[in-house]
DNA sequence: AGCTAAACTTAGCAGTCATATA
DNA sequence: TATATGACTGCTAAGTTTAGCT
């Protein structure tokens, strides 16, 4: 182990981060990210990861003692603020406020009706929202008898659910052995399942196949009429996918009118499914289609992979609804499964799907009240961690040493979900992806290196490969050795412990405290964090969305939020480059005629005096033949297109001399060029003026800043999706200061649905801090 | 105490939409 | 004007937690 210094260590060491090494420091500068994840792809390809090398050492030695005195620092300073936030949904008193917030986005314009030009923005009349956050809570003890005892509503109705249509056969045969088949439409249904997932990683991957035939044969075996398919590799589902492709094509080729038109029959089906009525309130619902039938697409290597999951009908369907509701019309010639009253529950609809028995719901949407108040709920419960969290990490330091194996392992991995955010980890099965969190872990995922480094490598959530090397504790590191030994190769580390266990031992600690809390905690902790030490306020705006987005990162990068980088991004990374120095190219032109003007700005303004980076005679060539070339080029398109319309017009083309002289400007301007290279030297046009001039290299400093703000932020990004921790780990109000501190609007950090699911977030003091 | 299942949150992928670019 | 890209959304799989049962 290595101890290296880094600047500013102490403010840095607050971060609770198994990863904090990647981005932050040099804003506007492409970093050279030696210590950052290099990842071929996504999942299950070999890595190279170095995290947390280096500063970490220092902060290994006394990292609680460190935490200790950051969340010390800045508890005072909230308590008071947060005042109301911190009172329970609970006590607040229900009040209904419609708030009827007319969006006028864009005057409509006048009706002259087929100019091609849509419309910008309808006038979108925002429907009626229940701000259940601006109630008033005078209500002192919990003396409101529907909150508290689990009461969700006590009128509910909503119109049902949404089926998908029928199928329709197609009757494109497939081939097996060679021969097209003709199947019965339910048999060619699966068939087409399967055709249209033809060049996907699903169709090519053979658990996938496997299961995926199986069920065929199944399918087929049902009628006589099918013929028997006795090998998958003598299928050719080929015809089929090829008509999916025509009809993709087909659909792209529609005109504006007819895509239109089928958005409209769309949005005219689901009008009555948008909505329940919870209370007198009209409230959005998220899911109300039921899931169409299909082949099922587990993730990683899910033993289900591929099994065909059957059509849903109104019979395998509860309602819940309140009793005084109507209910509504089932599928014709179809009735519900049963009809409930569930006035503890959220959910509207649910059924079983076939593959793996587990039950689905229909929920009320994101920006509902239930969910928003959830979420509320959530956070606070994560703030309140603040207040207990010294302890819990004093207790589990002191347990990492107690005699009882059981302690020492709960301390053990309290340590881990406490330090790297690692999920709990339930046990999984047989018939599920071999995925682990904390508790799960097995031997082989881990790797221990002396004195104190934990190599991690295995697959989480999603089959999300979480690799990661990390400095820890003595004590952790021999416990960790230890447990390794004792259970031996594929088997749990934490063999006596569970995700239940340890919940309960968390819960003595907090009402409430369970192992995912700690990863709410340690996310939004980290972005306030990181926000009050990457923002200021001499920034640009452009500077500041670009902090913003780096204190997402650390975040998205502490939860190891991935996604798969584009596959031109290295190309688009080169051209990003080259625009640059073609900014840079015309910033020098203008300095050189600002000297010719005026020799003594050079001294008046030294900063003018200093060349432009990374600006070589070689490429500066290459850019003036291209320029050539493409003059060139933009000369005969334009001579040509000009005939074009006189010869429509039935008039007499252009003489070629015209072309002949407009070719000869540009070989005029090569010649400039050519010569500007050789003596150095920018002739200036009779028009400038030192003012000008000014003026327009001051713009392009501008532009040269934005560019490179561009790409830094590009590269950082190319394999981590910050969108996750946004959504479900930062706390909105941490964002809501922010971007009020920082004259930041909310929709440059959040997206239309973002700021409407946390539109509560926005009732907080200028000052509120997690 | 351990197991199962219900209920709800979290997650990446895959379409769709919007916008920049050629 | 068409196409390519990236952003955003919808979808649904895959987690966590807790309650209830044996």
């Amino acid at each position: 182990m290595t101890k290296v210094v880094k600047e500013e260590s102490s403010s840095d060491e607050d971060i609770p981060l198994a990863r904090h090494s990647s981005s932050s420091t040099k804003p506007q500068t492409i970093k050279k990210k030696l210590d950052t994840p290099v990842k071929a792809n996504k999942r299950n390809l070999s890595t190279v990861k170095k995290q947390r090398t280096t500063e970490a050492s220092d902060d290994d030695d006394i990292p609680l003692a460190r935490r200790r005195s950051a969340t010390a620092k800045e508890q005072p300073i909230k308590e008071e603020s947060s005042d109301d936030d911190d009172v329970p949904l609970a006590k607040r008193k229900p009040v209904v406020t419609q708030t009827k917030s007319l969006k006028r986005a864009t005057p409509v314009k006048a009706e002259s009706a087929p100019t091609n030009k849509k419309p910008k923005k309808e006038v979108k009349v925002e429907e009626d929202v229940y701000r259940w956050w601006e109630q008033e809570m005078e209500n002192g003890a919990g003396d409101n008898g529907l909150d508290d005892n689990g009461i969700k509503w006590t009128q509910l109705s909503h119109n049902g659910v949404l089926f998908p249509p029928e199928y329709v056969p197609h009757g494109i045969q497939m081939k097996y052995d060679g021969k097209s088949v003709k199947l019965t439409p339910e048999a060619e249904e699966v068939a087409s399942f399967f055709a249209a997932l033809l060049e996907s990683d699903h169709g090519a991957n053979p658990t996938f196949q496997k299961n995926f035939f199986e069920d065929f044969q199944k399918v087929l075996a049902k009628s006589p009429k099918n013929p028997k398919m006795t090998s998958f590799e003598k299928c050719d589902f080929r015809p089929m996918w090829q008509k999916f492709e025509l009809d993709k094509e087909r659909k792209k080729q529609m005109t504006k009118e007819e895509k239109l038109k089928i958005k409209e029959e769309r949005i005219a089906v689901e009008q009555s499914f948008i909505y329940a009525n919870v209370d007198g309130r009209k409230e959005k619902i998220g899911n109300f289609r039921i899931e169409p039938p299909g082949l099922f697409r587990g993730r990683g290597d899910h033993p289900k992979t591929g099994r065909l999951k059957l059509r849903v009908y109104p019979e395998q369907i509860t309602l819940n609804l309140s009793k005084d509701s109507k209910i509504p019309p089932a599928l014709p010639g179809h009735k519900w499964g049963k009809i409930v009253h569930d006035q503890q529950a959220t959910w509207l609809a649910t059924w079983k799907e076939n593959i793996n028995d587990t039950s689905k719901y229909v929920f009320l949407s994101a920006n509902s009240s239930w969910k928003g108040q959830s979420d509320m709920k959530k956070f606070d419960k994560a703030r309140e961690l603040k207040g207990h969290v010294d302890r819990i990490r004093k207790n589990y330091t002191n347990d990492l040493k107690d005699k009882l194996t059981e302690t020492r392992q709960r301390a053990t991995a309290m340590y881990l979900i406490d330090r790297l955010a690692l999920r709990a980890g339930n046990e999984k099965g047989d018939e599920e992806a071999d995925t682990v969190g904390c508790c799960s872990l097995r031997y082989e995922h881990i790797t221990l290196e002396s004195p104190n480094t934990v190599h991690f490598d295995f697959l989480g959530k999603d089959s999300i490969r979480y690799e990661n090397s990390v400095q820890v504790e003595t004590q952790v590191f021999k416990n960790l050795r230890l447990f390794q030994k004792q259970v031996g190769p594929g088997n749990a580390i934490f063999d006596r412990l569970t995700t239940t266990g340890l919940n309960k031992h968390l819960n003595n600690y907090m009402p409430g405290l369970s192992a995912k809390v700690f990863r709410t905690y340690n996310a939004s902790f980290t972005c306030q964090q990181q926000l009050d030490k990457l923002t200021s306020k001499t920034d640009t705006i452009h500077d500041r969305i670009l902090s913003f987005n780096r204190a997402n990162r650390e975040v998205a990068v502490l939860c190891n939020h991935q996604r798969a980088a584009s596959k031109s991004h290295g190309q688009q990374m080169m051209k990003i480059a080259d625009k640059l120095r073609a900014t840079k190219y015309q910033r020098m032109k203008l300095r050189k005629q600002l000297f010719a003007l005026d020799k003594s700005i050079k001294k008046r303004r030294p900063n003018l005096a200093v060349d432009e980076s990374d600006l070589e005679d070689d490429w500066i060539k290459e850019y003036d033949i291209q320029t050539i070339e493409k003059e060139r080029e933009k000369a005969k398109v334009k001579f040509d297109k000009q005939n074009d319309r006189l010869k429509s017009e039935g008039k007499a083309p252009l003489p070629k001399s015209e072309l002949q002289d407009k070719l000869k400007k540009v070989d005029e301007l090569k010649a400039q060029l050519d010569k500007e290279r050789k003596t150095g030297k920018v002739e200036v046009a009779a028009t400038m003026n030192v003012e000008k001039l000014l003026a327009k290299i001051e713009k392009l400093d501008e532009r040269i800043n934005a560019t490179k703000i561009q790409a830094t932020d590009k590269e950082e990004n190319k394999e981590i999706s910050l969108g996750t921790s946004k959504m479900n780990y930062i706390d909105p109000r941490i964002i809501v200061a922010w971007c009020r501190t920082y004259e930041v609007p909310m929709e440059k950090v959040y997206s239309k649905t973002l700021v409407e699911k946390f539109r509560w977030a926005e009732t907080i003091p200028d000052d509120w801090k997690f």
